[in-house]
DNA sequence: TATGAATGAGAATTCATTCAT
DNA sequence: GATGAATGAATTCTCATTCAT
C-alpha cells in the first residue's frame, strides 16, 4: 500500500465497507472482508477505527449527512411548497436507489440499541424538514389546514415503505412518480382526506 | 426428552428457536443457545434441521404461514370489502404489533437475500389478498374503477412503512385506525386520488 | 481424539497447561500452545474452561490444593514439632523441586490483582498451620518462648527465598537441610536468636 | 522533539519506559505506550533499541547498575562489617520499596528465562559483594569463623524472600529492623548457628 | 534522524457442524 | 433417535516491526 494522509484513508474505508455492508448486512460484514475490499490489511483498519462499531457508525453518519446535505441544497432553490415535497421524496427515492441495500441496514442489529439514537434524530430531522414544507404550503394556501406534524408523519411513512419495497421486492413497486401525485393530491387543497 | 414424534419434536425446537431468533437476532442466536431453550441436546437439532439456515428459514415460513391462515379465517367472515380491507390492514398490525422483533428480522441481518425468494412469494401472496379484496369491492360498485394489483401495491407499501416505523421509530407513528381510514377514504368511490 | 469423560479431559488439561505456564509466564502461554500441549483443539478449551484466566486460575488453585493436601497428611502422622516443621518445609521444598518454575508464577500478572485473593489465603493458610507448629513446640517446652505468628512469617520468608532461588537462581541455592537445620537451631529452647 | 544526543534521547526513552513497565508489566507494555510516554514516535524507538527485548534489558540493566552503584557508594563510607551488612541489607530493601512493581517483573512473565543472564550476573554481583564484607567481618574477628559464600547465600535468600514478601504479600512482612536483627545477631561471634 | 501509516502474524474467543458413543 | 465432546475455521482485535516520506 502506498502511504496516504490518514483522511484520505478513512474515506477511502467507508467507500469500501459501503459495498460491504450493503450486501452482507452488519454481522456478516467482516473486517476481513472490509479489508479486502479497501485494500488494506486488517491491521490497517484499526489505525482508522477503533473498532468495527465505530466503522459502522462513521460510515451510517456520513451517509446520513450526505443525504441532509443533498436535500437541504435542493430545497433553498425552491419556493413552491409543491414542487418542495416533489423534490424532497424525489431525492429520497433517487439517493436510495443508489444506496439500495444500505437503507435496509436502518433497522436492528445487535439488538435495538445499536446506534438507534443517531438515527432516531436523522429521521426526527427528515420529518421536521417535511413538516416545514406543509406548514409553509397551508400558510400559502397551497395545502389544505391539517396539522402539519402528522401529514409529515404520513408522508414519510409512505416514503418509507416504498423504498423499502424498492430494495427488498421490486415486484411491490409503482413509480415513483405516481406516488408523488398521490401524495400531492392528498395535500392539495382541492382534494380532501 | 420424552419420547415423542419427530414431528412434535420439530415444532418444539420452532417454539422455542422463535424466542431465541426474536431475543437474539439471527447472529447471535447460537445453536447451542437453541438447544438449550428447546431443551434438547445440540447434535439433536441437527436431527431436525439441515442446518441452521434450514432452521430459520422453517421458522420464517412458519410465522409467515400464521399470520396467513389468520388473515385468510378472518376474511372468510367477513362479506363487506372495506370491512375487508379494515381487517387485513389491523390483523396485519396487530401482528407487527405481537411479534415486533420477528418482524425486524426480516430483511435486515445476512443482507437481505438471505431466504428473499420465500419472502418475496409470502409478500406477492398477501398482495394477491389484497387485490382480490379490490377486485370484489370494484365489482360491488363499493369501490372507484381502478388498476386492483396497482392499488394493491399502495396498500400494502402504506402498510410496510407504518410496521416498519411501528417498530424501529416509535415517534413516526401515527394512529392505525387514521391510517385505515386514510387508505379507506382513498379507496372509497366519491373519493378521488 | 477419542471422546472422554469431561472430567478427565479437564484434568488433562490442567496437566498439560502446567508445563506451557511454567515454561512461558502466564501472557506468553497461548491458549493455542495449551491446546497444542495436551492434544486437544482450541476450542476444546472452551468446552471446559470459560476462558483463560478460568484456566489458569483452576490450575492454580489445583496445585495449591495438592501442596497443602500434602502437607496436611504429612503432619498428621507427626507428633514432634521439630520433627513437623522439618517436615513442612522438605515438602515445600520437595513440592518446589518438582514443579518448579510454577511457583514463579505467584507474583504479578496482569496488575497485581490477578488471582491476588486465592493466593494470599493460600499463603496465609500455609503460614497458620506453621504457627500451629511454633505454638505447639512452644507448648510442649520444644521451642523457646515467642511469638509464634511473627516465627511463622520468619520461617515462611526465608523458605519463600529459598524457593526462588531454587527457580531462579541454582547458583544461591544452599543445601536444604542446613537451611532446616538454621532454622530449627534457632528454634530448639537453649539456642538463643 | 528537540534536537539531542542520541545518548540524551536514549536516557529519555529509558526514564518514560520505566513508568510504563511499572505500570503495565513487560507484555501489556506496548512500544506505541512507550513511545506516546517518551513523546517520540513508534519508528524513533527503533532507532536506539533494536526491539522491544533489547528496551527491557536495557531498562532492567540501567535500574540493576543503580542499586549496585547504590550500594558500593554507601559501603565506601562504612568500615565497621556490621554496619556494612547493616546498610546493604537496608538499602536492598529500600530500594525495592521505591521500586516495587519493578522488581516484580523481574523472573515472572515471560517465562522466567528472559533475560536470565545478566539477572544472574546481578545476583551474583551482589551476593560477592555480601561475601567480602563477611570475609572482612571474619578477618577482623567481628564475624565467628564460617565459609563466607555460604553465609553470603543465607543472607542474600533471606533478602529475596523478605523483598519477594514485602511485594506480593504484604501481610507476611516482619520490620526490617527485626530481619537484620536476626541476621546479625546470628553471624556475630558470641551466637553460634 | 524522525515520523506515523501500514503490515501481517498471532492473540482470545465463538460457533456451526460432526461423530463416537 | 439422542447425546455432548470435539473440531476447525472464522471472528474481532492487538502489536512488534518496517518503510516511504
Amino acid at each position: 500500500m502506498n502511504k496516504r494522509s490518514a483522511e484520505e484513508t478513512k474515506k477511502h474505508i467507508l467507500e469500501a465497507a459501503r459495498a460491504v455492508f450493503a450486501e452482507q448486512g452488519y454481522s456478516q460484514a467482516s473486517m476481513r472482508l472490509i479489508a479486502r475490499a479497501s485494500g488494506i490489511s486488517v491491521g490497517g483498519l484499526y489505525l482508522h477505527f477503533r473498532n468495527k462499531e465505530d466503522l459502522y457508525l462513521t460510515f451510517m453518519q456520513d451517509w446520513m449527512k450526505k443525504l441532509n446535505d443533498r436535500t437541504q441544497e435542493a430545497l433553498l432553490k425552491i419556493d413552491d411548497p409543491i414542487d418542495a415535497i416533489r423534490a424532497f421524496i424525489m431525492i429520497s427515492i433517487d439517493f436510495a436507489r443508489w444506496n439500495r441495500e444500505i437503507i435496509i441496514l436502518q433497522g436492528r442489529e445487535l439488538g435495538f440499541t445499536f446506534g438507534i439514537d443517531r438515527k432516531r434524530e436523522f429521521f426526527r430531522e427528515r420529518r421536521r424538514v417535511l413538516a416545514n414544507i406543509v406548514r409553509k404550503g397551508i400558510g400559502k394556501g397551497a395545502f389544505r389546514d391539517c396539522d402539519a406534524d402528522e401529514v409529515a408523519k404520513v408522508i414519510f411513512n409512505m416514503l418509507r415503505g416504498f423504498i423499502v419495497s424498492m430494495v427488498v421486492d421490486e415486484e411491490a413497486i409503482f413509480s415513483a412518480e405516481a406516488y408523488v401525485e398521490l401524495v400531492l393530491n392528498g395535500l392539495i387543497r382541492r382534494n380532501n382526506w
